[in-house]
DNA sequence: GAGTAACCGAGACGGTACGTCCTGTCTTGGA
DNA sequence: TCCAAGACAGGACGTACCGTCTCGGTTACTC
């Protein structure tokens, strides 16, 4: 129930190291937070950092993971088409923000550092596409989108065309082109009747 | 008529260096291609490389990129699903495999790497989503595909959770699930009269 | 008649140290014999540690001492000569073995830690010069040696050469080497036609 | 006949790095010549550093070698007696200065790194012996100093009492203490009747 | 053919970050 | 009250790669 650690000085350790990471993503990017300056900043020393993340890109994920959870509240506007469109343009309006050029760093550093994968994805991915599962579910239930896509296929088919933006600048990522698409994809994902 | 290059042997030194490239990068994947190693394994001195390139994800991207450029020909299957339905499964298979892994790396590094950027999108983007676009104007003067998606659209949504799977890891890039993703898309990007 | 120290965990702690330090000095010398290593195979925390040594070369040292206390037996074959003779080729022997080596270490850690030499000096200089003084004492009263030379100044110029070739190894340790030292140190350098 | 090397940076870059080692073991000793101190204070990387010299105390050596090399001059008065009794003396007292302390510090280190001992050797001790065993044989040629006796063991016996005060600080540096050295040296330790 | 550029290999170099190691202090909770 | 357990800051270590630079030899055009 409690936190029984014996030693709970890791937990301000923990705390610093994060909430130093957080400014120095926010000041410079990923590559401003090298371990070296998260330890200057943070005060704590390398080797403790050492001892809690594998690794720096891990260390960016939970702290950016962590100050981006709210960011992107799940909307409710009563029908699945509204809700995974409106989710669409908020989604994508935040990659095309200053913090997508951090999450695009971020998910690059992942395919490099096999050891901050599963930290990318417990911050980033698990907890929002859980989400959009339960909406999908909903949805479901409701007989408004087709049983025979799964939320996850329906997660990848709305958000994945983003990454592919995010990652590679071919397009951009403004509020029309999150229609587009999100109109396009939805006209195969949802039930007829649901159609626009 | 002749090769009348000043210097023709900046052309021996760029493919010494490309073939090199290759051969590192098959052996070690993106982390293996260093300069240092391209130089070392082409005779090509570090100098005389940054001459023709900005950095090393340009050269790896070039590099990659022509040797795969071949790896997935188009399909013609008479049918615009057909052949897009194939062509998911062709991207997806490829992604799947070894090379999979050194395409994510060289996506990853062009995020960090401005100056790659250019280079990974011509050896690996235009070329690619151009054919896509020929494919769907074929489609769209035969009427099997909506009007009001755009090539670019549509290429997006059917191969960005390709990308976005590749990159994460957060799902498996089978040929059940190529289909499943191209099925769900293609439902909203074809007319009507051609869905399954 | 029991143990009645308040406190008698002490000296089983002390005991603990000592024991895991020889043995880590006999595996791997001075650089294996880490305060964390010591703790590790002691049981007893490091707090503890530093609460009865100043430094690692403290501790070293004592262990190290104690254990070689006797190794060395003072020599009594009825004359100076044969006494320093076989002290010199003893303590010589002594320096070119596996301890030797240790010894160098711990004379060598000695002058970087201040606040071990006196632990040094106690446990490996004091008790054996004490005895060469007392066997030179001895001498002297029978006439044997020179009264003009101090035990101390004797002492060095015995041992000094072997102290000398242990550190630097510029010259082997071996019985014949040792003799000749002694042999020329007791006779002295100078032809006799030559001296004062 | 001049230095051919194709790249004549090497030694303004070694130049830097063992004047830079210099200031720095006069400040503070060998502790205070950290390798990235040195880097610091020469302008020359890291890893250039360690390409010319395996590890700081190498560097130390040959910076504070170079730089005593003609700190102690030979002496010349005529006699093998006035010449030994004077080196002793001059290194006594060159032992008791500052810069003996880092001379101590510097043996010390070369016992812990293997790989400086060489240095160490090379720049402190050959030259040195070089000299004495010189001196040493213009006096056996003199007749001064007795055949039976070698330079190299000659050399230990005068100046290892030393070295040995040096290390272990047991007995004092004074030049009082030097001469009483060098004259029980010379004359021999027993008393003449019990000499073999 | 000899002269003269541009070009190239080789690799040293400064810089930056890495991840590891050990020390000596400090804290906590249990015996 | 004392201790084991071990977290922690600090700081040096030696390594890796980057991208720039300099050198001296070679090549291939020019005269």
């Amino acid at each position: 129930m409690f936190e029984q650690s014996s030693h709970p000085r890791s937990l301000k350790a923990k705390d610093s190291v994060l909430c130093a990471t957080q400014e120095l993503l926010a000041d410079g990017g990923l590559p401003a937070a090298t371990v070296d300056a998260i330890s200057a900043q943070s005060g704590v020393s390398k080797a403790t950092i050492y001892k809690h993340w594998p690794s720096r890109t891990a260390i960016a994920a939970e702290a950016f993971g962590k100050q981006m959870a709210a960011a992107i509240p799940l909307p409710d506007t009563g029908s699945a088409r509204g809700d995974l469109t409106e989710q669409v343009r908020r989604v994508s309006a935040f990659y095309a923000g200053s913090n997508g050029k951090v999450f695009a760093q971020l998910l690059a550093a992942s395919v490099t550092d096999p050891a901050a994968a599963p930290y990318f994805r417990e911050y980033f991915l698990d907890a929002r596409r859980a989400a959009i599962a339960e909406l999908w579910q909903r949805a479901l239930n409701r007989g408004e989108v087709r049983p025979s896509v799964s939320a996850g296929t329906a997660t990848d088919i709305l958000f994945g065309p983003l990454i592919f933006r995010l990652m590679t600048g071919h397009a951009p990522l403004t509020a029309e082109e999150a229609d587009a698409i999100s109109s396009a994809a939805l006209d195969g994902l949802l039930q007829d009747h649901s159609r626009a």
